[in-house]
RNA sequence: GGGAGCAUAGCUCAGCUGGUUAGAGCGCCUGCCUUACAAGCAGGAGGUCACAGGUUCGAGCCCUGUUGUUCCCACCA
């Protein structure tokens, strides 16, 4: 046992506590087969970003759960580790070779380039796993991970051969989606739709023979430049008889076919759809139909390369140019405004342009079929429910996901290509030789794999997959994984999939979705509003406790949330809260430490009552972390603290003190405080006479609900005595009372003794009490409870009439009560059909109101 | 075009399988430095739970619709 400082102070206290759990290696995952694992892998953060809200409150939420778990006797693992982020780290790099040496990735190569890569990973990288630490994360450092790691390396090589040999992996010409600034092709999912206010160009094509023109509208002008055709709906009656006359494409001067096909929708524009297969999904399927040639006339940075005079020229500049030549050709027949969805990229926000390329690509439906019954039949759920709609939603209209990104960091792609017979060689070892041909001229793919094909790994990769290792056998699959909504298509889904096709498990059992953190006026938090909250600057003026408290408290799971200064404040000041009851409690046991582990025996009303009390806090907590209602579990607790325990007990206690029950109640307290807040609750744990030494709060058991400590006759005893000192101090506050003017207190009661002369003066401002009814009670101003009436003789203060009205008040309220409750209690369907208890419930409170009834009509 | 969330006190939000007289923090008002804590204590004001129907003995909670708002998904030129 020792003193502690007034005020707590954060920081003071969280490095040596974190050091604390460091050398006792406490977050290390233990295969123990004599307990039941319970599994979280961390959401990999970039290995080049920095901590901001979001991953604070990500690791919080998973924090608290395997921080409870381990201490509810599971062998608990928290895996760790950061995920290589393939185009974020590789223009963070490139812009470091720029400014800082002024060269570009060709200077130096790929192989130069990648060591600078692997430099920079180590020199800065990671940063964010020393700030995770800040937090109070208790993730098992001893198996952090990489995605880009020899391990990870060697699962996604497997998976990459495995799927290419079911045939689940393929190469083909397909138009991707194409970002010219990060001069690669991505998926689907990382495309973003933005509305976006755009232009809609009327551009007329004239007919070969000189028999007019039509009319054909775009939003994407300066893809003209790689039309093959004009398609108009066969069914088309004002096109009849015109399909297959030639037309002349304006600018470029080639003559292309009006093809009739579906695609085109008469009922849209002019019905004529301008095709340009290179550069559009639909254009490109009308292509094959028709068997049309492929012009692409945008190049990798989206600029014209096929296109005569406007060669060269970046996209937007060639579209300007192009309107104003066909406007000087007469061709130009209007321009309408016109809001349409812009895909984005979702790293660099530039508009992404459909583009024709030979990528790889996941062959989805057969990984999504099982992936969708798997997640139908409740083997993985959703927390909050709602979210598996969202996911097979998407799931159930996947398309091929396109795995190659033109990238150089990442994991190359293990395919070579025979010069010599054309022939793909994919395989687990670098081959000598085409598998086919045999000829050692084989080159091998570029590409590297879509970060999240190794995220997708993460659940077992991370655990040693392939081979069957001691912890993959113990610990996989997971239990939880904690993420937000905003990336369940990019990384849960596919780590479904990915889980059931390449372990045959579900890599978890439950997915736990949360919100997103935003600001004070509810926007998203970015660089560009610099709205953002720092969480180290957080820690650094509250504490971490705080910041972790702000984050779930009172946060309904799956909802975003704002971050607010002064909630903040509010948590530091209930640690500070915390810190001063433990300061009270400890000087209260310089005399006699007692700080025994068990329950020790109540000595009276109080301790029965609070003990009693906290029981059920530890039965509801309980369950509501098992329902994960994180956020409410923990404002159950904050209410112990403040109100049952600060604000009564331990006033209680400094009437009649009994040391074994408050060190005891502290103690349970800080148990299941410690998930939540667990620096400052480690920290008093260590000063209490059964903390310290091998002794530390992080590993001692969870409470459990124990029966035997319900002590219903207590709390009805106690919360009597706590109706009437809070009537007496209720009447004295509105009769301006000053706290220093002490008077005698009447109790008139059935049960005197449930009002002791002690509690009355040190609560209720009470000189001395007196267990009768006085005689003369014209002097006195009255407050009354269900079970007592109290007198107090202010003479000066007493004004009769206010008194009348006053007790005319509660009178009225008292009987509405009763009234509410006998027609209800009348009603024999409410009889018949409410359970039991709730009818004894009303049953209770319509005596208590009846019982008020007589105390505010009697004289006495 | 589909799908979801949200709407409760001045502000930010809880309200956990429907069951007291709807709560908290912050802000506001009154009185207090009562030897754990002024980052505190005691007391108080403030809500027709968006609107309209319905189910139920009972609805903030369930159902239907309406309005407002936020978001996700979607290859309509």
């Amino acid at each position: 046992m020792k003193e502690l400082p007034k005020i707590y102070d954060p920081k003071a206290v969280e490095t040596k506590i974190y050091d604390l759990w460091t050398r006792g290696d406490y977050f290390r995952g233990r295969i123990d087969t004599s307990k039941t694992p319970f599994t979280i892998v961390i959401p990999p953060p970039n290995v080049t970003s920095k901590l901001h809200i979001g991953h604070a409150y990500d690791n919080t939420l998973q924090d608290i759960l395997i921080r409870w778990k381990r201490m509810s006797g599971y062998a608990a693992l928290w895996v760790p580790g950061c995920d290589h982020a393939g185009i974020a780290t590789q223009i963070k790099v490139e812009e470091m070779l720029r400014t800082e040496r002024g060269l570009t990735k060709h200077d130096l190569g790929r192989e130069a380039f990648l060591i600078e890569v692997w430099a920079w990973k180590e020199k800065y990288g990671g940063e964010i796993i020393n700030q995770l630490k800040k937090l109070g994360s208790s993730c098992d450092w001893s198996r952090e991970r990489f995605t880009m790691d020899e391990g990870c390396s060697r699962s996604v090589r497997e998976v990459f051969v495995r799927l290419y040999e079911k045939g689940l992996i393929y190469k083909g010409k397909r138009i991707v989606n194409w970002c010219p600034d990060c001069v690669t092709a991505l998926s689907d999912v990382e495309v973003e739709h933005e509305e976006r206010e755009s232009a809609f160009y009327k551009i007329r094509y004239p007919f070969k023979d000189g028999s007019g023109y039509i009319t054909v509208a775009t939003t994407r002008p300066e893809t003209m430049l790689g039309d093959v055709a004009v398609a108009v709906n066969p069914e088309d009656l004002r096109y009849a008889g015109k399909i297959g006359k030639m037309l002349v494409l304006p600018l470029v001067g080639r003559e292309i076919p009006l093809i009739g096909d579906e695609h085109a929708d008469m009922e849209l524009g002019t019905g004529c759809v301008k095709i340009t297969p290179a550069h559009d999904p639909n254009d490109f399927e009308v292509g094959k139909r028709h068997d049309l040639p492929v012009i692409r006339v945008l190049d990798d940075h989206g600029k014209v390369n096929d296109g005569g005079k406007y060669n060269g020229m970046d996209r937007y500049d060639a579209r300007k140019a192009i309107i104003a030549d066909l406007e000087t050709q007469g061709l130009l027949e209007g321009i309408e405004k016109r809001v349409n969805a812009a895909g984005t990229c979702y790293r660099c926000g530039s508009v992404v342009e459909p583009i024709a390329s030979e990528q790889w690509f996941v062959k989805m439906k057969p990984l999504a079929e099982p992936a969708i019954k798997a997640v139908e039949d409740g083997d993985i759920k959703f927390e909050p429910e709602r979210f598996t709609k969202n996911y097979l939603n998407w799931m159930r209209n996947i398309q091929d996901w396109c795995i190659s990104r033109q990238l150089w960091w990442g994991h190359q792609i293990p395919a070579w290509t025979c010069a010599e017979c054309g022939h793909i060689t994919v395989s687990r070892d670098d081959p000598a030789e085409c598998e086919h041909c045999h000829s050692s001229d084989i080159v091998r793919d570029s590409d590297v794999l879509d970060t999240w094909f190794s995220s997708a790994l993460w659940p077992f990769s991370t655990l040693g997959w392939p081979d069957k290792t001691p912890d993959l056998e113990f610990f996989y699959p997971t239990n939880v994984l904690v993420t937000g909504y905003d990336i369940i298509p990019f990384w849960v889904a596919r780590m479904i999939f990915s889980g059931l096709e390449q372990t045959g498990m579900k890599p978890f059992g439950t997915v736990f979705i949360h919100g997103l953190v935003r600001d004070e006026l509810g926007r998203k938090m970015s660089k560009s509003l610099g709205n953002g909250i720092d969480p180290l600057e957080m820690i650094d003026a509250y504490g971490a406790d705080a910041l972790r408290m702000n984050l779930v408290m009172g946060v309904e799971a799956g909802n975003d949330t704002r971050f607010a200064q002064k909630k903040i404040e509010s948590f530091r000041n209930f640690a500070n809260k915390l810190w001063n009851a433990s300061r009270f409690v400890l000087m209260q046991l310089e005399n006699s430490p007692d700080g025994s582990l068990s329950v020790p025996d109540p000595q009276n009303f109080a301790d029965r009552w609070i003990l009693s009390k906290l029981n059920r806090l530890t039965r509801e907590v309980g369950a509501n972390l098992e329902n994960f209602d994180l956020g409410v579990a923990v404002s159950k607790i904050y209410d112990f603290i403040w109100d049952d325990f600060c604000d009564w007990y331990i006033e209680f206690s400094k009437i009649s003190l009994t040391p074994s029950v408050l060190c005891y109640v502290l103690g349970e307290v800080l148990k299941l405080l410690h998930p939540f807040m667990p620096y400052i609750t480690e920290e008093i744990w260590q000063s209490l006479p059964m903390g310290g030494g091998d002794s530390v709060l992080m590993i001692q058991p969870y409470p459990q609900y124990n029966a035997a400590l319900e002590y219903t006759a207590a709390e009805e005893e106690i919360e009597s005595l706590m109706r009437g000192i809070r009537a007496v101090r209720a009447l004295r506050a509105e009769k301006n009372v000053p706290t220093g003017k002490r008077t005698k207190i009447y109790v008139a009661s059935d049960k005197p003794d449930w009002f002791p002369e002690t509690a009355l003066q040190k609560l209720a401002f009470a000189s001395d009490a007196e267990y009768s009814v006085p005689s003369d009670s014209s002097d006195m101003v009255t407050a009354v409870t269900e079970d007592a009436k109290f007198f107090i003789p202010l003479a000066e203060l007493v004004d009769l009439e206010a008194e009348k009205a006053r007790i005319a008040k509660e009178l009225e309220k008292a009987e509405a009560d009763r009234d509410r409750l006998l027609a209800k209690l009348s009603n024999t369907e409410f009889i018949s059909k409410a359970p039991e208890h709730v009818v004894a419930a009303e049953r209770d409170r319509l005596a208590k109101a009846e019982a008020l009834i007589r105390q505010l009509t009697t004289n006495s």
